[in-house]
RNA sequence: GCGCCCGUAGCUCAAUUGGAUAGAGCAACGGACUUCUAAUCCGUAGGCUGCAGGUUCGAGUCCUGCCGGGCGCGCCA
């Protein structure tokens, strides 16, 4: 019996070892598969404990070799270079691995703690754009991932549709409705001049008329602002719609300063002593907690809140809510916010690793050879929405998945629209699609491969695919606790990769051999299982065919 | 000026978190379909991992200093 990663279970066979040849735990060491011609796998612990014993790492190794070869687990044990141990495991920890993801795919099982991504949370303003799109994704995969692996999971959207960027809205639209009518209005500095309003003042007109040409008071503002701000909020959740990014809690800034949150929050903070009245306004004491940082306004001269009091007291709110912990996904022009938002974790008396922050940066597109630059200011910016009418929901997701968080995204539009080979949603699609095509034509040719022994499996390349596989719990857990989703895209890829490869160079299917045949379509549908449960990590379909 | 992120093949990116010979795709060149989907496969070529030091059995990975790029340093959100 073991688990589903073999190198967990490798790890601990070595350590075991380890504890009965020398009396003591072994100081921390890797599992890991070693380039080509030295085994299954290889470890690192003759070398890294040879201070620790205080004997030469070869005589480390050649005293655990005694007793590692002993166990059946272990085909062959060599070392080799300056202390590594190398393995081969035998055929038949391969067969009973291969035959339960054969069954199904069982995730690994950490936690049941509640944990919340808050991402996107754009403001009501305009349609969202590619940026936001790498933050979707990121934040609904990872949300995905932590879900399998038993957290329980809430996905957050905070908006602000209150205040001076709404009025500007409304604003905005009213000027574009006046020019529908053939009157020139100016906007405003802070307006949003995106032609994107032309369609909703177009909208607007069919179902008012012309009732508001030319007028401007409290209450027509008042419509404009709700009007433009409700389309707004349709376009952003049917365009997240169109990506499968569900949020299950839309949360309104203005509800913490109805719900008295605000307030508790402003008197845990006098409590602590972290507040302090300067020139008619009111500072939070950031440097109290963290010396190097600048104190910030909460309040504001004129007596309204700042954004970043909102976010101490939704963070208040968060903690209340029985997070265990929650992450927020920022763009990179936010890192900055990053210690100031620490500080009043502290001072609310949130403990450490509540929150926690995960970093993109920007999203540049490419199509052809012409990079285009987002600018939201100038309204000159492709959205999101153009992008998935245009590449498809797969595709986009992909796209947004694959790369670290970290890294500059440039999107290359032609390549994520082409349906060729060089496309890796394709490849690891088709991968999927080929052997449900496999098992079709075996199903015709009457293969039964429900018995199957797993015995006839010992081609290198089905020995690899299967280590692979057990590979599978690793990954998964490593891309929830890195917050790197391009993990579930790198393996999908390369699982991919050794399956085309082997089925280019291997008959699956063959009447005259079925007990081999019922052996290799079971290794194919391990195969297809494990991308299915990937590519549904990161949203993608899995088609049958294609 | 200060802070955060990045720098790997011509291009876009990997590299099992310090491991053995740094790998893929695209672009270039050459091969494989009377055979389970050629949206595939196989091969050739391509590198001082930005530069210089340091840490150790071992560095693309960690530390220091440079160079180059991105972002930020509001009583904006």
């Amino acid at each position: 019996m073991f688990k589903l990663s073999l190198r967990t279970e490798v790890y601990n066979k070595i350590s075991n070892s380890f504890f009965e040849a020398f009396g003591k735990k072994p100081v921390d060491f890797v599992v890991e598969i070693p380039p080509e011609g030295f085994g299954d796998y290889s470890t690192n612990i003759a070398m890294v404990n040879a201070k620790f014993l205080r004997m030469a790492p070869r005589q480390i190794a050649n005293e655990l070799l005694e007793s590692l070869t002993k166990i059946k687990w272990f085909k062959n044990v060599e070392i080799a270079g300056p202390g590594f141990m190398n393995f081969k495991l035998s055929e038949s920890v391969y067969q009973e691995l291969l035959s339960k993801f054969v069954d199904n795919v069982e995730f690994p099982k950490f936690d049941e703690e509640k944990v919340q991504f808050e991402f996107v949370s754009a403001n009501p303003t305009g349609p969202l754009t590619v940026g936001h799109g790498r933050q979707a994704i990121i934040g609904d995969v990872l949300a995905r991932v932590y879900k399998s692996i038993g957290y329980d999971v809430t996905r957050e959207y905070y908006f602000n549709d209150a205040g001076k960027q709404m009025k500007a809205l409304g604003h905005s639209l009213w000027v574009r409705y006046n020019a529908l009518y053939g009157r020139k209005e100016n906007f405003e500095e802070d307006d949003y001049k995106g032609d994107y309003l032309v369609n909703v003042a177009q909208k607007f007109s069919s179902e008012y008329g012309d009732a508001y040409v030319g007028q401007w008071d409290e209450r027509v503002q008042t419509l404009f602002v709700s009007y433009a701000r409700d389309k707004m909020f349709d376009w952003i959740k049917n365009t997240l719609d169109k990506i499968d990014v569900n949020f299950d809690v839309y949360f309104s800034e203005s509800s913490l300063y109805k719900t008295g949150t605000t307030d508790e929050a402003m008197r845990i903070l006098k409590a602590g002593n972290y507040v302090y009245e300067k020139d008619g306004t009111t500072w939070f004491a950031v440097s109290k907690i963290l010396p190097k940082e600048e104190d910030r306004v909460i309040i504001r001269k004129n007596g309204e809140p700042t954004y970043f009091f909102s976010d101490i007291a939704y963070m208040l709110d968060k903690y209340k809510r029985g997070f265990k912990r929650v992450y927020y996904i920022w763009g990179a022009d936010h890192h900055g916010y990053v210690p100031r938002m620490q500080a009043a974790a502290k001072a609310l008396g949130i403990p450490d690793g509540f929150f926690n922050v995960i970093m993109h940066q920007f999203v540049t597109l490419k199509s052809g050879d012409e990079v285009v630059r987002m600018s939201k200011r100038q309204g000159e910016f492709t959205t999101l929405e153009d992008l998935v009418e245009r590449v498809g929901k797969d595709a986009t997701r992909y796209f947004f998945a694959m790369l670290d968080p970290n890294t500059h995204l440039v999107f290359d539009v032609d390549l994520a629209e082409s349906k060729k080979m060089e496309n890796p949603v394709y490849y690891v699609q088709y991968a999927h699609a080929r052997v449900v095509s496999l098992l079709k034509n075996a199903q015709e040719k009457g293969i039964n491969w429900e018995n199957a022994t797993l015995k006839n499996l010992t081609l290198p390349a089905e020995i690899d695919i299967m280590r692979f596989m057990g590979e599978f719990q690793e990954v998964i857990i490593s891309t929830a606790n890195e917050y790197k989703p391009q993990k579930l895209c790198n393996y999908a890829y390369s699982l991919s990769e050794k399956f085309h490869s082997y089925y280019n160079s291997n008959k699956i299917v063959d009447v005259k051999n079925r007990e081999l045949s019922a052996d290799r379509i079971s290794l194919c549908i391990g195969v297809k299982n494990i991308l299915r449960t990937v590519l549904s990590l990161l949203g993608i379909s899995s088609p049958d065919s294609m």
